[in-house]
DNA sequence: ACTTAAGCGAGACGGTACGTCTCGTCTTAAC
DNA sequence: GTTAAGACGAGACGTACCGTCTCGCTTAAGT
């Protein structure tokens, strides 16, 4: 998890601050982008002390992905039966998510600071990332068996394709229209 | 161009600062990450006064983009007959260029810092960007002209695939080893 | 008063800390003049940070004149029954603040700056001139009543000569020995 | 003298940027004052470089004094038969100097920088103040033979009563009116 | 007319100090 | 023991001037 675990005893912390400091998180990331987010500015905006934001978070990239922790939920592949669904909806998954502004700009914020902030990059990976790549490598394999797809499938190789043209398209060239672009990617990855 | 351009009148610019100055640069995003790069830092290493690093260059990013340009070109993708050969290029070009580690570093700044640094992005889409995605375009048409790709291509689509899987595994997995990629690329773009 | 207000909640400031900038201003005042104290220099001896400095004071003046503030200290002159004795307690006040060397620095500096920093001159003038020279003129007018002086004696104007001739002989002459000087001054403004 | 000797060879100075100069150095005195005057804005007042002014003026104080030498010049106390009218003379050549803006700040400027700048100090001492003061004090000494003063008349504190009041008067409080000074001053001094 | 030496403008250079911002830690009183 | 508040040491920011330097160009006087 991203936050630091309260104590038992004493005061208990309050939720309401804990939701205004996230809430605050997210407004500023939207206005100012994820390099000019300053824990002051959070605290000012939240109504709270900033030793409070620093009480609970160890870094700012520990703040912003629980702020923005439903944004970058992409979900999980399900097993429908069909390739072509189960892929379809693992690509609607992405798009969807790519394209939620604070999505893109907390993962672009996770890879510039890869090696800034390892702590953040690990828990993306292990979070979000991971759940559905396996997911998806699960119903690429499906489809192997179902012969969908050839019997020598590179899968980590289509994942990158699948993922590299939706980040691309959504995230690096901001293209909000994305109509088509999952059906162009399942002709690609499944023709033949 | 990203310097600020030098008066023909008066002192002539110390070359020798010129280069100190790219150079301590370079090191520094290797050693520290574009973030964590000072100006400071940078006049310190380079042997300068601050004041010289902030007349020469607008912003961190306008020193950054100078500082590894060679290490960013791309080139342009050539015509020589072959839409396999072309494109095989074109993706040599990419991997080569993504696997750098100083190309990679200043590629997520750029993207990471897309509001917070316009100059930056403008000028690195124009001046490295651009003239390869329109010559890697005009090898595609061609490949179209050709009938080895179907005349109904969509070709910033494929372009987006192209970078889009690259850009994913050079830069993102920061896989060094990207042995088959180039060729597992072509297979799947002109497969048919 | 000079320095910035603390808040009554928070940390408290460190009164330590409070007097090493004071004591660093006053060596660096001996040491440099006015003109050449920089608030680094002050902060660097007094061992703290920079900004710790700024927190209290709004600028160097303010900073100064709290440092100095005993050294610039006159009083008040008394009425203890006498025109002569009076007179001559207002006098030996006057050559015994003139003659500091610090004072004398920071009167100076007050004069050299009454257009730059207006504030420090009207805390001056309030805090210290004002004071002393109501009282002064007070026991000038006890002296009138007294016939100790003529009735129609220009009171502003005798202050001004011993004000004036004492500034000239301690500040502007910067002569140590006064030795005669109340008297000489005593003779010529009771003459008569 | 206070500016830098030119060469005898090569290429003359310019006569027009000389006065160019001083007349920047004057008028940004008198809207900044004299800690705020800067080299640079004279120079670009002036419409000339840096530069030029460095190699005319040692410092900023010798530039000062020439450039403002007619409004300090404070003359010298003729010997014209009566010790009232010489004494007289001496008075108004003190308190229209004394009343001059940038005399005044000139003034202010060689005192508050006794230390700082030592050659101002030494330079205004022997071409204003010694003249001045040798040719009153010939003046004060006529007046003692004629017996207007005293024999054992203290004539370095009379002259120290007369400059340090009109200097109070006139430069530290500002006054602009100083009708009636003159001869309060007078009949201070001479009375008896 | 040709040389030559200095003046001149322009601006680069290494510095220092400015006053501000943000960091992450700390210290207090209030709850 | 959490909270609000704010002090603290630290360090980078970008700017303003400092006084020096290095250029190419201009301007006379001496040849």
């Amino acid at each position: 998890m991203t936050a630091i675990e309260p104590s038992r005893r004493g005061r208990p912390r309050s939720q309401r601050t804990h939701e205004a400091i996230l809430e605050a998180t997210r407004s500023l990331l939207l206005e100012k982008g994820y390099p000019a987010l300053t824990i002051d500015a959070v605290a000012a905006r939240a109504g709270t002390a900033r030793t409070t934001v620093y009480r609970r978070w160890a870094t700012k990239g520990a703040l912003v992905l629980e702020a923005t922790a439903e944004h970058l939920a992409i979900g999980i592949v399900p097993d429908a039966g069909s390739t072509r669904t189960d892929l379809g909806v693992a690509l609607r998954q992405l798009t969807a998510t790519f394209s939620d502004r604070l999505a893109a700009i907390v993962m672009l914020a996770v890879i510039a600071n890869l090696d800034e902030d390892p702590f953040m990059a690990r828990t993306f990976r292990s979070e979000i990332v991971y759940p559905w790549r396996t997911s998806a490598a699960a119903a690429l394999e499906r489809g192997v068996a179902r012969g969908d797809l050839p019997p020598d499938a590179d899968i980590p190789f289509l994942l990158d394709v699948i993922v590299g043209t939706v980040f691309q398209r959504a995230v690096i060239n901001a293209q909000s229209e994305t109509d088509g672009l999952d059906e162009a990617i399942l002709d690609l990855v499944l023709a033949r």
